[in-house]
DNA sequence: TGTGCTGGTTACGATCAGGAACCGGAAGAG
DNA sequence: CTCTTCCGGTTCCTGATCGTAACCAGCACA
């Protein structure tokens, strides 16, 4: 995800279909979620990060937080001490996202079940 | 140094987390919850999909629908006539994912804006 | 002297998303 | 009887994305 490589600004055009790819594009990928979820109860440091949200590397979390950083959804503090300490934390912007963030986690979980049953069935039918 | 001395603890969030990884793995794609959002007026013909979603290729409609509907949030209805008739619809479980991919396209319309405008300060900055 | 922790970056390979083009059947158009 | 169109779907191939592993600099601690 170099950030010189990244897609095309939105256009202006007013098609909500447009608009809703181009913030797919974005917050829609493997990990901004659950960074975004992460954050959500209070501002963290980059090691504090990739402990909690198992599975991550090292890499991709670097590469998130900064995709995440210029949207505007996350604001990262440097604080030069010994070891470098660095903080991330939701901004305004992120934190209206929140809510979605939320009900999406609580519909995975609540209807993670009935997913996977119906996978389960429709393996079995073909 | 003993390394085995931290073990992760096994959190109501990391479990969250995983739950919400695989949910994302499926319908966090580039084209279900446009998909979703479309089939939340009613049922669809699968032409009808591919020309109110702008951009999206024949190969990707079939293999997204054919996603959504194993993991059953929709519904695949064929009718033998010809030409051949097949019609897409959302299940209970479909529609219970309605009102957040409803949320997410009012927040990506509201807020594009404010990404757009971050992004370009963000660009600057470097 | 060397090992660990900090927050990264670089190199490289595998995987998989996604677009172009194609398919086969039927019904008009001419 | 060809020529095109519409239908839903599949095959092929490329290039973006993701992940692993290694490396970096600065400092503390032993």
């Amino acid at each position: 995800m170099d950030v010189s490589t990244l897609p095309p600004p939105v256009t202006h055009e007013s098609d909500t279909c447009a608009v809703v790819r181009a913030i797919l594009a974005r917050v829609g990928d493997k990990w901004s979620i659950l960074i975004v979820r992460m954050l959500g109860d209070g501002s963290m440091r980059f090691s504090e990060l990739r402990r909690s949200i198992e599975g991550i590397s090292q890499r991709m979390l670097t590469l998130t937080l900064r995709n995440l950083e210029r949207d505007g959804l996350v604001e990262r503090t440097v604080t030069p001490t010994t070891p470098p300490r660095v903080d991330y934390e939701l901004t305004d912007l992120g934190r209206s996202l929140q809510s979605i963030t939320e009900a999406f986690g609580r519909w995975a979980v609540t209807h993670r079940d009935q997913i996977e049953n119906a996978r389960i069935r429709f393996d079995a039918r073909q």
